[in-house]
Order: C-alpha cells, then sequence, then structure tokens
DNA sequence: GGTGAAAGAAAGATAGC
DNA sequence: GCTATCTTTCTTTCACC
C-alpha cells in the first residue's frame, strides 16, 4: 500500500459523507475525468482502504434508543476461554462493537437497545449466558453527544 | 410513524450490509418490483428511519489503527460548562463518538489515532484544552474483536 | 403494488497526453 | 505511466394502470 494523494483523501472524505453520491459528481468534485475517478475508487477498495458501504438506520426510530457500555472481566484469558467469550459475543445481535481492553477490565461492549427494560432482556439472556464472564459493569449513556462513522483524512 | 412490515425490515438489513446494491437487486431479494421496491426506500428516508449512507474506510489502513476510550469528568454540570465541552469535543477531528454517562464519569468518549503517539498528539492539543474539564482517564484498546454499524432488526 | 418508457449512471473499449 | 471520450449496458425514476 503506497500513499494516499490529497485526490485519494478527498474521495475518502465526500464518500464516507454520502456512500451514494453519483461517480460523475465525485469525478467533477476531485476535478477527475468519470472514468479516472472511478478508476482510484476501485483501487482503494481492491488496495484495502474500503470496508464496504452502509445505509445508516436510525437507532432511535428502529426502537433500540438507548446504548449501554459494558464492562466484562473474565475468570481468565487462556485462548479457550477467550475464543468461547468472543464467539459469544459476536453472536449477540444487539452487540454494536467489542474491544480487547487494557484496564481493569478484559473487555468493553457497546450494546443498542429499547431502554432499560430491552437491556434487561440482553443481560439475562445474552450477557450473563456468556461463558466465561467473572464480572460485568454496565453503564448507560444518557445521550449521544456525537457519532461519526467516517475518519477524518489529514489535511481536508 | 407506524409500523415496519416484515418487506421493510428486510430492506433495511440488506441495505445496511450493502449500502450500494442497486435496486435492481433490492427489489429482487425483497420480491417487489423496483418501483414498489424505491417507493418503499424513499418512504424509509422520508420517515426518518434512515439518517444516510456512508463509505466505511478502514480505519487502520488509513493509519488510525488505534481506539482509546475516554472517560471524562467535567468540573461542573452546569449548561454552559457542558455546552462548551460539546462544542469542543464535536469540533475533535478524532472523536468518532461521545456519550454523556451514567456512573462515575460524565463522558465516555471514543478516539481514532495512530497508535500511542497519535493519542498523545490528540491528549496534549485537544483533550487537555478542551473546556471545564477535572479528569481524564483513558483505556486503550488492543483489539477490535467486532464493529457493527448495522441494528438487527427482528424477526430477520 | 405493477408496467413500461425516458433519463441517467456505470463499465469497458479505444484513443490521446 | 496516466487520463479523457465514446458507446453499450444496466439502473433509476417517472407517469400511468
Amino acid at each position: 500500500m503506497n500513499e494516499l494523494d490529497i485526490t485519494d483523501r478527498k474521495i475518502l472524505t465526500l464518500l464516507q459523507r454520502d456512500g451514494r453520491m453519483s461517480n460523475a459528481d465525485l469525478a467533477d468534485a476531485v476535478n477527475l475525468s468519470p472514468s479516472a475517478c472511478l478508476r482510484r475508487v476501485k483501487r482503494l477498495e481492491d488496495d484495502g482502504y474500503i470496508d464496504g458501504y452502509a445505509m445508516l438506520v436510525n437507532q432511535a426510530a428502529v426502537g433500540k434508543p438507548t446504548n449501554v457500555f459494558v464492562e466484562i472481566t473474565l475468570r481468565s484469558l487462556s485462548e479457550e476461554t477467550v475464543d468461547a467469550f468472543e464467539h459469544a459475543v459476536i453472536n449477540c445481535p444487539d452487540v454494536r462493537g467489542c474491544y480487547l481492553m487494557s484496564g481493569d477490565a478484559d473487555y468493553l461492549l457497546r450494546i443498542a437497545c429499547a431502554g432499560p427494560e430491552g437491556y434487561e432482556h440482553i443481560h439475562r439472556n445474552y450477557l450473563s449466558r456468556m461463558p466465561g464472564v467473572s464480572r460485568i459493569r454496565s453503564s448507560f449513556a444518557l445521550r449521544t453527544v456525537c457519532k461519526k462513522t467516517g475518519v477524518k483524512m489529514a489535511d481536508i
């Protein structure tokens, strides 16, 4: 992977903002011909800069307005404990992100749910049943101040 | 906003997975004519179910492989302190998410950066300069176990 | 909700710098 | 090596049933 030039970074910035903009408009915005622009996008895709394209659904509109951050500590960090736990996490439908952490807890999860009742359901049916868990600490988000799917490109 | 039927939920699920799939293919997948399918998508957009469409950039590929979760406590939660702080957060380019929290700390931020050195830069130039901050506690993610942009629809 | 026609966009081939 | 233009093909979008 070689460096991204300013045009590449502009393309990434614009498509992060609107993943459905037409190639013609994109080409216009970065001062390229449509074919040259499309070739750059394909190259960025092929070189692994792009994980995909997604519709962003409004969590609240589809009944999951509440975000809960859950710190989880395992009984051990042996390979099998970790594998079993992570497998369970990945298959939990309402886990929107999971990170192996430094610090007190081993994992941090973000869960989207239908209020405290919705969280109780997830806690009872998923979290408390996950293998190897020794401690669960939940913190509710009272409000989302900001949420960005895009990564800021340098110098843009 | 009335209920979403099974077809609406299928549409949302498919477009969350691939925000650029053609309307023709989408219509085919949900057994509708292209025009009927497009009408549904437009209705979902107009009714606020959809926040937008985005290209998902690979954080690591563009030089920001590291996620840091930052708990921030303010000196007070007066309206002006909160407003000034949140304004600063929203304008910090590497903050990928910020939530007002219950629990010990007032805010939880996720930051994407170029390793510990990158985080030090953000800490020095942004976080430590944010107004009203009394305490900052940073936890580094060692690995991303999973990350989902999509919301799970019921019964699909 | 479906059909069909017109407008528009994408993808590939070709030619020029 | 790169890019622009042209043409075919597919898709979107609209009016109408």
